[in-house]
RNA sequence: GGACGAUUAGCUCAGUUGGUUAGAGCGCCACGUUGACAUCGUGGAGGUCGUUGGUUCGAGUCCAAUAUCGUCCA
């Protein structure tokens, strides 16, 4: 019947075919219910930048296996899904490839034909995104899918806006900025990086001038990398304690390039004497640094560059060159005019855009931030008060250190793509005439200057007055909500104009989660692809209220502050509560190099490749053995030779193999000799070339397991045939049913307490030693016998069946495809099953229960004999090999040892035959070994198994001789810690007294070495 | 410059609050293929835990310094 089982598990077939079962029979989903918990998380949203890579695998691995586990603890699970628009990352890729393939720019095509494109670029990934999501078995709630741009997060966004606005939370205000000049936009900090250029070290200086403007013939010199920057220095700054110059400070300069008249200032934060020639020129529209000192001293600010990195009109003559042009000009000029003192060649750390790769900028803009300081404080506060909490804890240092600095968050991009900021801005002319402009909504002037709309507006509308770009300028800001078209249209209608800016990812990807259950809407469940099109009832918002707060948020450590502070804080802000209990951080993956696996370095693996290979549970359990509480986990990965199937290991070279305008690159097999292309982010195979397949030998661990798994279960549908479901009486137990029932509940304990400590990697190996070291190894060849004999064979299959049937569920949430596939299976074979009172088993087992551990299995003492039992078959097997014994050759074993080891021994005597091919002959203290005899020592027992002329008197003795050399080191390093007055009276007793007990026991396998020894005739 | 982490067998990693003889998988060696599994079985070899110093009766585990590597933040 069964034997038409595939001898191997064939993962393809499985999975497309449950993936699609669970989906029709509506597993994955979640819904409010009364009787039962709710366990909620919400994915860490993937960008549509780009498809998913070995490290989202992980991370959606660990969301599912809790999802899974927890739906089978009973808890009504949700794992809500969803994808991130990522602004600037997203918008870079799509301009930089529509430029490559058709020279375009986005102002070429326009503000809406580039968002169109974008949305098109964001339907392929995200369907993409989404699948690979599906292919790793992942178990979301697929009705509930949110994008943060779509129409309910858009409305989480408005709100959070809105209500900051009205709160005084947000404000507009100048700042220096990291401006990317080719996507023109300020990136954020942590989205630039730095990187090494070779560059110059000009040494400059500028004439001092009196009153009158006229040269004393006085200079002063510094040294810059950027002497473009001079067009907008509005000071040379030195030291206030530098001898040198203190005749010069108070006095002017003039930038010869221009002619410009600054001061010489004393800074002591920005000039040290020590550096350089101890002076320096100020240019603080165009320097981090510079800009505090401007700030400080109140110098003027001096803009220099249009936003695309051409110089503008303070550029005087160099107006419209770009930056490095006029750089040369600039050093040209200063040359000629005699004030270039020195070039030397100098390595540049550059800040570069993240996104575009080029040199940033520092530039000063306008820009919408979000005042920090109380939103951080009570995030803070949450972690301190253990109302969030980090597994492992450690993190929640860089949680705290981050939110501490309270630095206000800069929330504008100069961007096309994202949610547009929803502000409206008319320059004031006069107040009292421009709030006329505003009377539809009843405006007026509050007492203390505030502009006060009519009531009715309260909900939708805030305006206020803010300063304007340039100096005494001044706006009026209007804000409104969401759903407000008409107003939107009446301020415009009022010349009123939309800021052109969109807001920073972070700050929708804050609010998911809550937004994603429907937030601001508490009347209304949120909408779901079942729900779409049906206006829901009036009934509250029961998704919201049962789902928020989140269980837990498992993600990386490199979003803690951008992603997860910030959550919390909204969550805090818009909820009132915290949006999730448990913050589960899991280790990085990184390459076999060590470097942090991206898509930019080239060395990302997609996991559908390995998937492909290995199968989706293979690939889960391995990436769940490597999730613990550690930082990183190296992942090495090789090229499979299509030719030959042979493995070259990934190297830097590879990863960084482009086509450099010709042929596509391909590497060359060691073992063949033949040449293969490969997967690379650089460049796309050339059609119906050989291409090699990324591999990883670690994820042998995982197939190879799954392989034991399937064989195992496969021997038990093997052995099921005429089973009937019954109880199992204690006396139809025999010891091995009773020593892996055993086994099996402490495992299911475990395994329960590991999960709850996020401790995957020992979760994994607690269930993989259970089923592959105690189930196989041992129990399912203890229970073969009793399944050829049909009196015994009833019971045994009963047994049997539960054991596999509480593997498969322990097994589920790691191996989601095998473990259904082989329930499925036994269901049809067993399909009412149990020990007491078998009863029908569930369809599917992902809805079945979670096993809790049975104590009243637990059985030490006989796991304690059991382990006598393991020991001698193996010290038997030993001899065996030792010996070159075929395993063919029966063997006869005598035991030396007291009566009621020996009446253990008898008991279980059968087992000797079938598991050593040896006959227990023997058993008591009186035993006289044969003569010939090779020999073995436990811990109280010695065996003897007559080897008629096989054994070799000296190699024996030499063995004993050699155990027994070992067992007296032994024994002295106890003898020596024992008689150490210190440890004696200092160590615990309980570590005395075992280490006496370990003496003893070594003592007495000493004397019966030695003892054997004589019998040998040696010694 | 600051913070966090890593350094244990050829490779990739475990090692709970310090306590007997430091573990696993892969790889390696020997033997084994008529009934669960060669993606396997049986047996075996292999490390003194980066370095130095300290605390302790006792240190892979705690402390300090140092080296190398990685990540995050300036």
């Amino acid at each position: 019947m069964s034997t038409e089982l595939p001898k191997t598990y064939e993962p393809a077939s499985a999975q497309t075919r449950w993936v699609e079962h669970w989906l029709n029979k509506g597993y994955c989903n979640a819904d409010p219910q009364t009787d039962r918990q709710p366990h909620t998380i919400m994915i860490p949203l993937p960008n549509v930048t780009g498809a998913l890579h070995m490290g989202h695998c992980l991370n959606g691995t660990i969301q599912d296996l809790l999802t899974r586990w927890r739906r089978m603890q009973g808890r009504e699970a949700l794992w809500m899904p969803g994808t991130d628009h990522a602004g600037i990352a997203t918008q870079a890729v799509v301009e930089r490839r529509m430029l490559e393939e058709e020279g375009l720019t986005r102002h070429d095509i326009g503000r809406e034909a580039l968002v169109e494109r974008i949305w098109k670029w964001k339907d392929d990934y995200e369907a993409r995104i989404l699948n690979q999501l599906k292919q790793i078995g992942s178990s979301c709630d697929w009705r509930r899918v949110r994008f943060t741009l779509d129409e309910v997060c858009s409305k989480a966004v408005r709100k959070t806006f809105f209500r900051m606005f009205c709160d005084g939370l947000i404000y507009r205000g100048k700042r220096l900025v990291n401006w990317d000049t080719y996507l023109q936009t300020a990136v954020a900090d942590d989205e630039v990086f730095h990187e090494d250029v070779d560059g110059h070290f000009w040494t400059m200086n500028y004439p001092v001038v009196d009153n009158n403007g006229n040269t004393t013939g006085q200079k002063i010199s510094f040294s810059t990398t950027r002497p473009e920057t001079m067009l907008g220095d509005t000071a040379v700054c030195v030291h206030p304690g530098d001898e040198r110059y203190q005749s010069l400070i108070g006095k002017q300069v003039r930038i010869p390039v221009n002619g410009r008249l600054i001061p010489i200032i004393a800074d002591a934060l920005l000039a040290s004497p020590e550096l350089g020639t101890g002076a320096v020129k100020v240019t603080p529209a165009h320097d981090p640094n510079d800009y505090a000192c401007g700030l400080r001293n109140q110098l003027p600010m001096i803009n220099t560059l249009n936003p695309n990195g051409t110089l503008n009109e303070n550029g005087g003559e160099f107006e419209g060159l770009d930056r490095y042009a006029a750089r040369k000009k600039i050093v040209g000029k200063m040359d000629s005019l005699g004030h270039l003192e020195k070039v030397e060649d100098r390595v540049i750390p550059i800040m570069h855009s993240d996104r575009s790769k080029t040199p940033i900028e520092p530039y000063l803009s306008d820009q919408w931030f979000v005042k920090m300081d109380g939103l951080a404080e009570s995030a803070m506060e949450a972690v301190r008060d253990g109302r969030v909490r980090f597994f492992p804890q450690r993190y929640a240092s860089t949680y705290l250190d981050w939110l501490g600095e309270k630095r206000d968050w800069c929330i504008s991009r100069q961007l096309w793509w994202g949610h547009r900021i929803p502000v409206w801005a008319k320059k004031v002319t006069s107040r009292e005439s421009d709030i006329r402009s505003l009377s539809a909504f009843g405006a007026s002037i509050g007492a203390e200057g505030q502009i006060v709309l009519s009531p009715e507006f309260s909900g939708c509308l805030a305006a206020q007055f803010a300063p304007g770009l340039l100096p005494g300028e001044e706006l009026i800001l209007a804000c409104v909500d969401a759903g407000n078209e008409t107003l939107e249209g009446q301020l415009n209608a009022a010349g009123f104009a939309q800021d052109p800016d969109v807001l920073d990812t972070w700050f929708s990807s804050a609010l998911w989660p809550h937004a994603t259950l429907g937030w601001p809407d508490r009347d209304h469940n949120p909408p779901t692809t079942e729900s779409q099109g049906e206006a829901g009832s009036s009934t509250g918002n029961k998704v919201l209220d049962y789902f928020y707060p989140g269980s837990v948020l498992v993600t990386s450590r490199d979003i803690i502050t951008l992603w997860v502070a910030r959550m919390v804080l909204t969550g805090l802000y818009n909820m009132g509560d915290v949006p999730f209990r448990h913050v589960y951080i899991h280790p990085k993956i990184l390459d076999g190099l060590g470097q942090t696996m991206s898509k930019s370095k080239g060395n990302g693996v997609d996991p559908l490749e390995l998937i492909d290979k290995y199968g989706t549970d293979a690939v889960r359990f391995t990436i769940a053995s490597l999730a613990g509480e550690t930082q990183d986990v190296r992942l090495p990965v090789g090229y499979e030779c299509p030719h030959c199937q042979a493995v070259t290991p990934q190297t830097k070279e590879h990863q960084e193999m482009k086509p450099m305008g010709g042929a596509t690159p391909s590497i060359r097999c060691e073992k063949c000799k033949k040449s293969f292309q490969f997967p690379s982010p650089w460049f796309t195979p050339d059609e119906g070339a050989a291409v090699a397949r990324i591999v990883s030998e670690r994820f042998d661990y995982g197939r190879n397991f799954c392989n034991k798994l399937w064989n195992a279960v496969r021997f038990a549908l093997m052995n099921l045939e005429g089973f009937t479901p019954a109880s199992v009486n204690e006396v139809e137990l025999h010891m091995e049913d009773r020593w892996i029932l055993s086994r099996l509940a402490t495992t299911a304990g475990e395994m329960t307490t590991l999960l709850e400590r996020y401790q995957f990697d020992q979760a994994t190996r607690a269930i993989r030693d259970f089923t592959w070291n105690e189930f196989c190894d041992w129990y399912l060849e203890m229970v073969k016998p009793r399944l050829r004999n049909p009196e015994t064979r009833p019971a045994a299959q009963r047994v049997l069946v539960v054991v596999t049937d509480h593997l498969l569920r322990l097994l589920h949430p790691f191996a989601p495809f095998i473990t259904e596939e082989l329930w499925h299976m036994l269901n049809q074979l067993a399909p009412s099953r149990g020990l007491k009172d078998p009863r029908m088993a569930e369809e599917s087992v992902m809805i079945a229960e979670w096993p809790s551990a049975d104590t009243g299995q637990i059985d030490q003492v006989l796991e304690t004999r059991f382990e006598r039992l393991q020991e001698t078959i193996v010290a038997v097997r030993n001899v065996r090999a030792l010996y070159r014994i075929s395993p063919k050759e029966p063997l006869r074993l005598f035991m030396r040892c007291t009566p009621e080891v020996a009446e253990q021994m008898q008991a279980v005597s059968a087992q000797f035959d079938n598991l050593a091919r040896t006959m227990l002959e023997a058993t008591g203290m009186d035993i006289t070994p044969p003569v010939g005899c090779a020999s073995f020592t436990l811990n109280d027992a010695d065996g003897f198994i007559p080897l008629e002329g096989l054994v070799d008197r000296t190699a024996e003795l030499d063995r004993m001789q050699k155990e027994a050399v070992k067992l007296r080191g032994f024994i002295s390093g106890h003898e020596k810690k024992l008689g150490n007055a210190g440890f004696v009276s200092k160590a615990p007793e309980h570590v005395v007294n075992e280490i006496r007990e370990t003496l003893a026991n070594l003592n007495a396998q000493l004397e019966s070495v030695e003892r054997k020894i004589r019998e040998l005739g040696g010694g």
